[in-house]
DNA sequence: AGTTGCAATGCAACTCGTTGCATAGTATCT
DNA sequence: AGATACTATGCAACGAGTTGCATTGCAACT
C-alpha cells in the first residue's frame, strides 16, 4: 500500500496533525494522491505503533486536543527502502472509457452532457494547477521544489490531454445526432 | 460500481464465460479496466441472482462445465440508467508520484532505474495500441468501431503523455547526479 | 504411468477504502 | 440565549479488490 508512504512524504514536508493532512488531501497533495480523513487517521494510528511517525499531544487551552505527528528515524528508512522499490505502472480503470464503450448499446445522445461536465471539470483543474504553477514555481527552483513541480507538470500535462480528447469524443457523439 | 457495467458492456460485445472475460481483461478490456478472475466470478454470480444476465450451462463434453452468460432485458436497461447517470472525474492516484514527492528526502539516484521501467512499459503498451490501431480501425468505422477507437485514442495519448513525462523526470533526477 | 500445463470455476481470508454516525469544544453571528 | 459552523478525533459497518488455495478434467509431452 502507499497511503502509508504518502503520508510519510507528507508529514516529511510539515508534520501535522490528522486533521490538517486530510484538509492537504483535499487541495495541493490531492492533486496527485486523495483520501479521507478516516484513512488517514487510521493509517497515523497503525504507523504510530509501527514507531514510523511519532505523535506530540498538544492538549487544547483554547482548541480541541491535537496530536502532532512527525516522522522517526524507522519511518525515514522505510520511505527510502520503498523508494528504490520497484512497482508496475498501474493499470487504466476509468469510467467514462466503460461508458463510451457502452453507449453502443444505449442512448449514445444522452452521454453528451456527462461528458461537457467532464469537460468542464478538467478545464477547471488545469485552470486550477495553473494558477499554482504561476504562484509557487517561477522562480529558481531548489530540489525539493524542481520534484514537487515535475509532479504538478504531470497534472497540467494529464488535464490537457483530457481536455482535448473530451472535445474530441463530443466531437464524435454529435456526429451521431443526426 | 462499475465493474458490474463494464461486464455487461463486454458481454453485450460478446457473450462469455467467466474465465473468457478474465482473459480479454487481461487484453482489450483491460486497456481501459482490468479485473482478477475471482471479482469477475463474483460479480457475475451477483448479476445472476439480480437477473441482469443469464448463464446458459455448457455441459462438458470434450472440456469442464462452461456457463456462457449473456445480458438480459433487465440488465440492459440497467446499463442504459446507468449511462445517464452523472459521475464526478476520478482523482489521480499515482505511486510515481509519490516516490518523486518523497525522493526529496531520500536518495534520488534510485528512482532513476525505476523511472526507466516505467517509461519502457508505457512505450510498450504505445506500441501495442498503435500495432491495434493499424490492424482494426484504419478502415470506415460503424458506430461501434468509431466508439472503441475513440477510447483507444485515449490510451494513445496518456501512453505519449507518460513517456513524454518520464523522459522530462528523468532529465530532471540525472541533473542532482552531479 | 507420471508430470506438466491449460481451461474452467470457486471458497475463504484479508486489506483497502468509503459512508454514516458520534462526540466535544470553540468561535461567530443574530 | 440559540443556531450555525469549524476544528479535531474516532468507532462501526460495509463494499470493493487482492491473494492464496483447491478442484476437476483434458491434452500433450517424456
Amino acid at each position: 500500500m502507499s497511503l502509508d508512504h504518502a503520508l510519510l512524504v507528507s508529514l516529511l514536508e510539515k508534520p501535522s496533525s490528522g486533521y490538517e493532512l486530510a484538509r492537504r488531501f483535499d487541495r495541493s497533495i490531492g492533486y496527485f494522491w486523495h483520501a479521507t480523513h478516516q484513512q488517514i487517521y487510521r493509517v497515523l494510528s497503525r504507523m504510530e505503533e509501527a514507531d514510523w511517525v511519532a505523535a506530540e499531544v498538544q492538549a487544547g487551552e483554547t482548541a480541541p486536543d491535537r496530536k502532532e505527528y512527525s516522522v522517526t528515524a524507522t519511518g525515514s528508512a522505510e520511505l527510502s527502502r520503498w523508494l528504490a522499490e520497484p512497482t508496475e505502472p498501474e493499470g487504466v480503470r476509468d469510467i467514462l472509457m466503460v461508458k463510451l464503450r457502452g453507449a453502443a448499446f444505449g442512448d449514445a445522445g444522452s452521454l453528451i452532457p456527462e461528458l461537457e461536465h467532464h469537460r468542464a471539470a478538467h478545464a477547471n483543474r488545469l485552470t486550477c494547477y495553473r494558477v499554482i504553477e504561476t504562484r509557487d514555481f517561477s522562480g529558481a527552483l531548489d530540489r525539493q521544489r524542481a520534484l514537487q513541480y515535475q509532479v504538478l507538470k504531470s497534472g497540467i500535462r494529464f488535464e490537457q490531454g483530457w481536455l482535448e480528447w473530451c472535445e474530441e469524443a463530443l466531437g464524435l457523439l454529435r456526429s451521431f445526432e443526426q
